[in-house]
DNA sequence: TGCGTAACTCGACACCATGTTGACTCGTTC
DNA sequence: GAACGAGTCAACATGGTGTCGAGTTACGCA
């Protein structure tokens, strides 16, 4: 957050600039909103708390961002970087075995939005009414899926894992669990696993779906 | 929508009369409601669109119903309750062979979503912004895990099925995955499996999640 | 037949949130 | 010191929600 105090523009040391830069509100308001969003729902939160939390008036707001949405989405830019990075680290790095792998797989999943709790929810929040948020989210499901889906071939090439359900279709259904279940354990309304044994329970149903041939039941 | 049109209040046959009934108007912001959902989703339909529809003033709706989200939560009640009629159907009827047990859930668990696809989007909509309806909704998913884990235990205790991760734990998984992988197929928004192919999946997940143990892998 | 009441209806209002406009300030640059 | 661009905000336009109070209509009952 680099806080100017002194180094502002062009004004030689130790001048008190008069005004804030403009990267400063920017940074507040997007303080602000993490802020606001660990406190309470996106939807109970106006552009006028957002203005009004990094110190400037409501069109002001508008000049930094075009909407509330706009904030939201530039929070969650980071996330997905972050949710990229560590799904190209995890499935970078070779595992000592594949119990070892999906664990960690799903560990990554669950670390990188339990860091961003808040942020997690106000996504799923705006998800259902924003376009591009719907969009965004959409991504990094998909990388996710894809990355998983290959896992699932690599297994079945090399004589690990029974052949099955075509392999997408079962990533896309368990990284719908995932995220299913992890935005109910964050919010815990409705039924959810507790916190401390959903990587657990995930990582069983992972394992048999991936590993476990079922024959005739 | 059955349109009065002269068997309205107490007049005699043939009376056309003054104002259709309360009850037909209340029938009619219902039906309006439905229609507009399968045409937009639920943020962009206002009271006022509801009370047009329904050909009445927007104070006039206020009589009916104390907002939009109530008259969701109206609409609602009827899949819920059709929801339960069919969880007991399935439950109640033994089942020729496991597979076919689970399958006839997760079948009779797609078939009610599906029949009110666009009730069931507008209904994840509004979860997220509305207790009262999200407290339906919990209701109507805890009352599906209680099923499901009863259903596990008793195969478990049959030893049909291997001991594993506590049964309601995998309850809550499955029944997650369900509900999350339905609604990304009914909308068709971010990575979803096919209308086709869904309940195929699901239940392949289910039956390795349930009979296949996975010791070490 | 006429009257009271309850059901119903809606114009007008108060309120709140969003997003825009246009005039203003203030450093920086030439 | 004029011109410029970044930043700022009062005031406005718009569009949604929910309420109030003055009506109208149907109907049971004297």
């Amino acid at each position: 957050m680099s806080t100017a105090q002194g180094d502002a523009p062009g004004t030689g040391r130790g001048r008190r600039p008069v005004r804030p830069s403009g990267d400063d509100r920017e940074l507040a308001i997007l303080a602000t909103a993490e802020r606001l969003l660990s406190e309470r729902s996106l939807g109970s939160i106006s552009v006028d708390d957002l203005a009004r939390g990094a110190g400037i008036s409501r069109p002001t707001f508008y000049f930094y961002f075009s909407s509330k949405d706009a904030v939201l989405l530039s929070l969650l830019d980071r996330v997905v970087a972050e949710a990229d990075s560590s799904m190209r680290q995890v499935f970078g790095t070779p595992a000592t075995s594949a119990r070892e792998g999906w664990s960690r797989a799903i560990t990554a999943y669950y670390e990188t939005f339990r860091r961003h709790r808040a942020l997690t929810v106000a996504w799923a929040e705006a998800r259902t009414t924003n376009a591009e948020v719907r969009a965004l989210w959409s991504s990094v499901f998909e990388r996710w899926v894809q990355q998983c889906a290959a896992a699932i071939d690599a297994e079945r090439a090399r004589g690990a894992a029974p052949q099955g359900l075509p392999a997408r279709d079962l990533a896309v259904a368990l990284t719908s669990m995932n995220e299913r279940v992890l935005y109910a354990t964050f919010t815990g309304d409705g039924p959810s696993v507790p916190e401390s044994d959903v990587v657990d329970v995930l990582l069983g149903v992972w394992l048999s779906a991936v590993y476990g041939a079922v024959g005739d039941v």
